[in-house]
RNA sequence: GGCGGGGUAGCCAAGUGGUAAGGCACGGCUCUGCAAAAGCUGCAUUCGUCGGUUCGAUUCCGACCCUCGCCUCCA
């Protein structure tokens, strides 16, 4: 069966066909966090998103090679710096090593490549001084650098590939910073900040002059050194679609660097936005969340996973805490089922029962059509349930489910629940409550109950005995 | 103003030109000393509104209403 994805270049559902149909090679690259401060959970359903669209490749089968830069240089960060009156790197540092646990904690494969704008200062002056050679950028008074849209199509080359533009009828104005005065048009954008005064020790010795990069060429200047100037995936977070991807293109296919009639980029997806509690997230609003604040609320990564993979990447979707709980309920239902397949399968070893998992490829095919994977999911549960209270499964049967299992799994990476160890005074008790069970003193076993349930562990009876979990 | 999403049960969310997946919540049942947990099971004559095309539309077309996003450094 095919992968069709959305490219965001033709607006519409395509066959997925790497640059190299042959080697099953795949290069993608995701815009990565700012690190500025910790990144919340809109920041992660992009990079989840990211995750599953790389997982999913993987088994696929193509060996990926997936870069995700790291912004660690930029307005915020300096003006952050400058307040904590500390060095860019031991700021930066504390937020990039968050984002990695906070990203760990999702259930997030580690990228290949994590580079740092600040690593590839010699790669974007390159890259800038290529587009000045082409003569499709210039220094302006202040000693910056922009990129000339007009120059730009003025070759032949398209703006605006990723959306619709018409300059006409833009609202210009208010985000138009008054530095950009120099700018010969306002459409261009900056490849390089002369440094100012506010700059601190932020920056870097340039042909133009000391500053720093611009926003959109750290990205350029890292995706091709390390995948080259012609690669397959590109995502990110629809916000970004303009003008960040877009002056990405023009400055990666306006260098050369690509063989010709190649594009930078052949497929650009990207993830729609989370609303919380059903408005835009904002601080003032209170349903502003980072990780920390869902994890301090009991809930684990792989439920905020869970949720966060529930709905289609290109669907705005709606983050609540009773999501979140229900999830925490979805979870446990598949954690159950896959227990009761342990313990039936034993030793047991077998290949993966195909019906599972080719019912969740064949919706995953689509566009990524996660819910379509979970529904799947769960019917299989039920059946296996079905035929788990029938009794009417053989251990190889249910290795042969687990093994299916772990192949999905794969790609959804929620994983098995975290193991609780029942601490040995619980076990005493649970034994206690046993015995006076037998000895039918139900009152004292009651007693015994609701002890256990004080310190959090449920009592679950079952028909091969009783056992302990967590609440 | 320009461009682009979306409106499917109490909530979340798939999907299809042929009569509505899945999850949560809720009800019933099984199990149990009673519970809980767990499992099974039931739960949208209907897919924003009004028209049109069609043997047949939630799915295609048109109009309208509502809602959300982007329009120069926000995932």
């Amino acid at each position: 069966m095919a992968l069709k994805l959305f490219n965001t270049l033709s607006r519409s559902i395509e066959e997925f066909v790497p640059l190299d149909p042959d080697s099953k090679q795949v290069g993608m690259y995701c815009c990565g966090p700012t690190v500025y401060d910790s990144a919340h959970i809109g920041n992660f359903r992009t990079f989840v998103f990211a995750d599953l669209v790389r997982r999913y490749l993987e088994f696929k089968g193509y060996r990926t090679r997936f870069v995700m830069n790291i912004t660690d240089v930029e307005d915020k960060i300096i003006g952050r710096v400058r307040e904590a009156k500390i060095p860019l790197r031991e700021y930066t540092g504390k937020y990039e090593a968050a984002f990695f646990e906070d990203l760990k904690n999702l259930g997030c494969l580690p990228p290949h490549d994590t580079p740092h704008a600040t690593e590839f200062i010699p790669e974007i002056i390159a890259l800038v001084e290529k587009l000045i050679t082409r003569g499709l950028a210039y220094k302006a008074a202040d000693s910056s650098v922009y990129f000339s849209i007009d120059k730009y199509r003025g070759c032949g080359c398209v703006y605006g590939q990723l959306l619709k533009l018409n300059f006409d009828e833009m609202r210009t104005g208010e985000r138009v910073k008054s530095d950009d005065y120099s700018k010969e048009s306002v459409a261009d954008f900056a490849l390089w900040k002369a440094r100012v005064p506010e700059d601190g020790d932020v920056f870097w010795p340039s042909p133009w002059g000391e500053g720093r990069p611009g926003w959109h060429i750290e990205c350029s200047a890292m995706s091709m050194k390390l995948l080259g100037p012609s690669f397959d995936l590109h995502l990110g977070g629809e916000d970004l679609i303009f003008p960040h991807h877009e002056d990405e293109i023009a400055q990666s296919e306006g260098a050369g660097l690509q063989p010709s009639g190649q594009p930078f980029v052949k497929h650009w997806m990207h993830g729609a936005h989370l609303l919380v509690e059903g408005r835009k997230m904002s601080k003032s609003l209170g349903n502003y969340y980072v990780l920390h604040d869902l994890t301090s609320k009991g809930f684990t990564g792989r439920e905020i996973r869970f949720l966060l993979l529930s709905a289609h990447y290109r669907e705005t979707f709606n983050f609540t805490v009773k999501g979140l709980e229900g999830a925490q309920t979805s979870l446990a239902r598949i954690d159950e089922c896959l227990a009761k397949l342990r313990e039936l399968a034993g030793n047991s070893q077998a290949p993966p029962d195909s019906t599972l998992v080719e019912a969740f490829s064949r919706a995953l095919d689509e566009d990524l059509n996660v819910a379509g994977a979970w529904g799947v999911v769960f019917d299989w549960v039920r059946d296996t349930n079905r035929h788990l209270a029938e009794n009417s499964l053989t251990p190889v049967q249910a290795a042969a489910a687990l093994a299916a299992w772990n192949r999905v799994d794969s790609v959804l990476g929620v994983g098995a629940a975290p193991e609780t160890e029942v601490p040995t005074e619980l076990t005493a008790l649970l034994d206690q409550r046993q015995a006076a069970r037998k000895a039918r003193d139900f009152k004292r076993a009651d007693v015994i109950r609701e002890e256990l349930k004080a310190k959090g562990w449920v009592i679950e009876d079952t028909p091969k005995g009783a056992r302990l979990k967590r609440l």
